[in-house]
DNA sequence: GTGATTTGTCATGAT
DNA sequence: TAATCATGACAAATC
């Protein structure tokens, strides 16, 4: 039980002292001690009591210590301070004696040989010592006549023997607007000197936190609030975007092209606002839902491998792919599996020199994969035919499809929708020329699936399919490996185009930064300038506060000799400089 | 002929 | 574990 009790008691001691600490510190706002709990009032007399002989023990070492130190010093006739006397032992003895002022001054005192006080200083020492001071009023009176100059240089001005000038009668009234401004002051000086506004030690926070601030300005030049590409919008995408292509992904020649304002202007005129929600357009899902479509619509149109046409792997319409060598792709992106088959292509005459765009466009009216698989599957497994009953259905089906989709590229011709480049045709005509391999390799084998059917099979069906027709080592490879280059291709081209909006996300990223380092500059520099103005008004006030002050003989104290310091209890003091002498002889 | 660009392919790791 | 995807690296074709 006692060792249970005694911690008890102990806790209980140390949370009456507790108390008793907090009540001391709330004596000012009133608090009685019954506030915090009536049973220990009797401990709290006892504490008075103590506190009493304590702080008379105390001013009784003090004053001991006061008359050892004087006695180590001299009076200097000429500047009116108290040296010490050059010899170790009172150096030493002074410097132990004085440490608590040595901690307020030494900054002052050490870092500045001359006699004047830095901006700095006096900003610091005005924040210290006049948290109510209102420069706007009359000039403060300064201490009365009646307060001693200090000449206890042993202590200097403790706070119980210096003049409080919040305690002066002279003092003049709230002056506490204008010392908010001067802290005020101070604390723009904090924070430029903490946000590294130079250095941008801290950009990632400087931008997160302002971001929103400065990028409204750039809805200015926005062109409009729709949330879709007009048609000069994507004229000009398709325009940067050949030059991003020709910059070969480097950065700085990014920059040369796009000017940071075009560069905004052109790709993202009504996402700018959104800048400081840190998701940019060409990031994850912003990316996809606008550039993708962007980049869909008119310039990496990704592949669509998904319209399957299974072809006829007859020798007479080997003899017709080579006269149409651009007649097998499928998997490439730039041409379409609609048109490509060789199938497609015996079906299809005068649909050979079709444009990327041209293909792109029956791809987005074919329907897609779904309708493509439509065609395709059931041709796949609506029976187990041998290898030419399938291919033969394969014509058919093809042949139907080009007679649907034919008109649509007739007309998407005709109307100069988009005319081939020729970079593109010949790019297209090698891919072709690369998945004819493939179609060769197959046709050699007597593979009988086409590439397409090869590659954009979901792998339930491409494994049933390949169930469904006994293959030999080599053709279950060469399928297996036609599938994998092929969707691998795909990949690839994903990959690269993804690789090409992130590009361009980061240089749209790189133009807001520029913007906000502008911004930020003009900023700081504003911030500069109002600061040098708070300061000289600062400077003028203190020096104002000093001429005010006069000591028994009517002299005004000098600034040089004297400094203001403020406690933490909010009381100002009148403290000499003598400091800076021990420094010195030190 | 040379450099740049595009595209396909392979290898490898991640999912 | 297999299939697929992502991506760097390389090579070939083309301009």
């Amino acid at each position: 039980m006692m060792e249970l009790e005694l911690p008890k008691m102990h806790q209980s001691q140390q949370d009456m002292d507790l108390i008793d600490i907090l009540w001391r510190q709330d004596i000012d706002l009133g608090a009685g001690r019954e506030v915090f709990d009536f049973s220990y009032r009797q401990k709290e007399v006892q504490l008075q009591r103590q506190k009493k002989l304590e702080e008379e023990k105390r001013q009784q070492i003090v004053r001991e210590q006061e008359k050892a130190l004087l006695a180590q010093l001299q009076l200097d006739e000429e500047t009116g301070e108290f040296v010490p006397r050059l010899t170790p032992t009172n150096n030493a003895l002074t410097q132990a004696n004085t440490a608590p002022v040595e901690i307020t001054q030494n900054v002052a005192f050490t870092e500045e040989d001359g006699d004047a006080m830095s901006f700095d200083e006096c900003m610091e020492l005005l924040a210290e010592t006049f948290p109510l001071v209102e420069p706007a009023e009359p000039a403060p009176p300064c201490l009365g006549p009646s307060i001693p100059p200090c000449t206890d240089n042993t202590h200097l001005m403790m706070p119980g023997e210096m003049p409080m000038l919040t305690q002066n009668p002279l003092m003049p009234g709230p002056m506490d607007q204008t010392w908010m401004d001067l802290q005020h002051c101070l604390n723009i000086q904090e924070i430029l000197d903490m946000s590294g506004y130079v250095n941008t030690a801290q950009p990632a926070n400087v931008q997160e936190s302002n971001y929103s601030q400065y990028l409204p300005k750039l809805s200015d030049v926005t062109t409009g609030t729709t949330d879709m590409c007009p048609p000069k919008f994507m004229n000009t995408y398709n325009e940067a975007f050949s030059n991003v292509n020709q910059m070969n992904l480097k950065t700085p020649d990014l920059n040369e092209s796009f000017g940071t304002d075009e560069f905004c202007d052109i790709f993202y005129p009504d996402l700018e606002p959104k800048v400081n929600n840190a998701s940019l357009p060409c990031e994850g899902g912003n990316t996809d839902g606008q550039l993708d479509e962007l980049s869909n619509a008119s310039l990496l149109k990704p592949m669509d491998l998904h319209s399957l046409s299974p072809g006829n792997f007859s020798t007479e319409k080997n003899e017709d792919m080579a006269e149409f060598p651009d007649s097998d792709s499928g998997l490439s992106l730039d041409a379409s599996p609609n048109m490509s088959s060789p199938g497609k292509s015996l079906h299809s005459d005068g649909c050979v020199g079709f444009s990327d765009s041209d293909m792109d466009e029956l791809e987005s009216g074919s329907g897609g994969t779904e309708s493509d698989y439509a065609d395709m599957l059931p041709l796949l497994f609506q029976s187990d035919s041998p290898q030419q009953s399938l291919l033969e259905n394969s014509g058919i089906n093809l042949a139907q499809e080009d007679n649907v989709k034919q008109p649509k590229t007739d007309q998407a011709e005709a109307s100069g929708y988009s005319k081939p480049p020729f970079t593109k045709d010949k790019q297209k005509k090698r891919s072709e020329a690369r998945l004819t391999r493939d179609e060769e390799r197959a046709r050699s084998l007597k593979v009988p699936f086409t590439v397409d059917l090869i590659i954009n099979l979901p792998v339930d069906d491409f494994n049933s399919m390949m169930a469904k027709h006994q293959l030999n080592e080599a053709q279950l490879a060469l399928v297996r490996d036609i599938r994998r280059r092929g969707k691998n291709k795909v990949a690839a081209q994903n990959c690269r185009k993804r690789k090409m909006e992130n590009i361009m996300g980061l240089e749209y990223q790189l133009d807001s930064l520029k913007e906000e380092k502008e911004r930020l500059l003009k900023e700081k520099s504003k911030n500069s300038s109002s600061l040098r103005e708070m300061k000289k008004q600062l400077n003028s006030l203190y020096l104002e506060v000093f001429s005010m002050l006069k000591d028994e003989q009517g002299k005004p104290y000098s600034p040089n000799d004297y400094s203001l310091q403020q406690t933490s209890d909010g009381s100002v003091f009148l403290v000499p400089r003598i400091k800076k002498t021990l420094v010195k002889s030190n």
